[in-house]
DNA sequence: ATGAAAGCGCTAACAG
DNA sequence: CTGTTAGCGCTTTCAT
């Protein structure tokens, strides 16, 4: 392995002038540089990363700790696990994947190991058990998800209580008056992960406001459960005319039961899903759709953890990313 | 940050001790041991993950590059990073991600730097760019797909050919003579991503020996493309009987498809996915399938590298793990 | 069965 | 603008 004394060696310069020229931590003259950038290149040279962690107590690593349970759509969680690793790209550091099932212990062991700079959580829930270990690690951390109390801690994610309002709005500017959402699993509910709890605490407030009447309809992950949800509405609700689908998995197949029940999107059934935008253009009809910006949420986290680690100082502070409605084909002006 | 000297005061031995307590690479008295474990709990040492990679020249992490284009199902992808995450943690191990689109300089970078010890590449093409490099680095790596020239790599993957064969053979078994095979997108074909090829490659021969009569439809992972394929298999081969799918993102679309157009499976067709079992059990009707044991082979490829990493020499090989086909309620014995 | 001490390769004061 | 040097915290010979 070709090291730093090496280059150094062969631009006839001090190795930490080489160091120096890599970061760019102060400024060196143009024919310097050159000259070792040359000298690295040649000696095709790669700084060793854990001298480089030691000596700087910088790892150039970030965790990202992703969830395996249910009732997260695994396209959504890849898209973002690949924003994060693009970003992070950006700003030079590299992620290191972390499963949820390490708990605890996995923060643990990665922060206090120095083995990454700081921390990404997804999948955050209103009572999280990993929020007392957060607060105390001595490194930045946001967390994709609003658990209950944020104090100390740096949250991102997508506005889902305004969600659930801009859903229901834009059905009750459309003339519809009784609306139906279809959500995630009933354990999501239970488990009060935050973002199904306040979709459907946006949804059920900008329905009192609007006095539209609303129900809401658990669904499981299947096409049977699908089938079944919306038998049941339909029996239940005959008067129903629009609906809310939060549950990517099945939303094909909610739109599959309305057709083979005979009620045709839009001109029967207004219906908004919340779901990715590629996701949405490729259902036929079209689904008009409150995105969820993946890509985003991944760009943001990352960068607000640089932010973290450039300033040196933590600030606590949460941010609620506004929904963004797009109209398409699945829902229409409600007639007679 | 609590250090070894203090654990090793703190217990009243040498540093080294403290060591190799925990690396268990020297025999300790039960004594000594039991002191320097207390120690360490009570003052929460955690080893500095950078010092250790540099004095050990081990950085106990390994690089998983996974791929981001079409024609690679994303919950095989994720089903198969998360049982390389948790089985490379058995060993003690963590997971860098790396996406594909680094190519073969992300592979020099982590390599080159000493990031990690070893890589595993997932989604590996006939003629990839990246073989080059990965012969000349000098950490082990496993690939994920079998490249057509192997030689000085260690490869594994699912014996396309063989399933290709099995799936053919399941439906000539039950009496199918004309068989029509619906695969992934042409792009896949023409980037000749191993897989495709070789699973089209070992239906054919099968086809061959048995006198069957095939065809083959590729077709883009979209609910339209699905459905005109179908079409146009039913317009072009109206007496085709059995039906192999080996691109798990239309199955739905395809079984529908064919439901809308009168056919009924398995009555009308017999139909055998490839795909990971979970998605052939929530099928309706459940489908016979061979199954993509994406966790197998993450749980392999992370044996082979600790593997090598032990025993600290290279043999280059290519593992192919056997189909397993399991007969459910797609297919039937063809009557008339 | 345990200690002592020499690095591992790099960064960041400090010095000029 | 550049060089000198003292560590960063651990592992691993070499000793005993």
């Amino acid at each position: 392995m070709v090291k730093i004394d090496d280059v150094a060696r062969h631009a006839g310069v001090a190795p930490s002038t080489v160091s120096y020229v890599l970061s760019g931590k102060r400024t060196i003259s143009e024919q310097t540089r050159e000259r070792v950038m040359r000298s690295v290149r040649t000696l095709g040279y790669h700084p060793h990363a854990g001298a480089r962690a030691l000596a700087s107590n910088r790892s150039n690593v970030v965790a990202l700790v992703v969830p395996l349970r249910s009732g997260i759509h695994v396209p959504v969680i890849m898209q973002f696990a690949t924003s994060v690793v693009t970003e992070a790209r950006t700003f030079d550091h590299d992620v290191l994947l972390l499963t949820q099932d390490e708990g605890v212990a996995g923060l643990q062991r990665v922060a206090g190991t120095s083995l990454v700079d700081a921390i990404i959580v997804m999948d955050v829930e209103l009572h999280d058990n990993r929020l007392p270990a957060l607060r105390a690690l001595k490194r930045p951390a946001v967390l994709i998800g609003v658990p209950e109390d944020a104090s100390g801690l740096t949250c991102i994610d997508l506005d889902f209580t305004a969600a659930g309002a801009v859903c229901l709005n834009h059905l009750a500017g459309n003339g519809h008056r009784r609306v139906a959402l279809i959500g995630s699993p009933p354990e999501v509910y239970k488990r009060e992960t935050g973002f199904a709890t306040r979709l459907l605490g946006g949804f059920r407030q900008a329905a009192g406001q609007r006095r539209v009447k609303v129900s809401a309809y658990p669904c499981e992950p299947t096409e049977a459960a699908a089938k079944a949800v919306v038998e049941k509405l339909m029996a239940e609700r005959p008067r129903v005319t629009g609906v809310v689908i939060h549950n990517e998995s099945i939303i094909g197949h909610v739109l599959n039961a309305f057709a083979h029940k005979g009620a045709q999107v839009p001109d029967d059934i207004s219906v908004v899903a919340i779901c990715p935008d590629e996701q949405a253009e490729q259902a036929r009809p079209s689904l008009t759709s409150v995105a969820i910006p993946a890509d985003e949420l991944g760009r943001s986290a990352v960068r607000m953890l640089m932010g973290e680690l450039a300033r040196g100082e933590h600030v606590s502070s949460t941010t609620l990313l506004p929904p963004k409605l797009t109209e398409r084909q699945s829902t229409a002006m409600l007639v007679g």
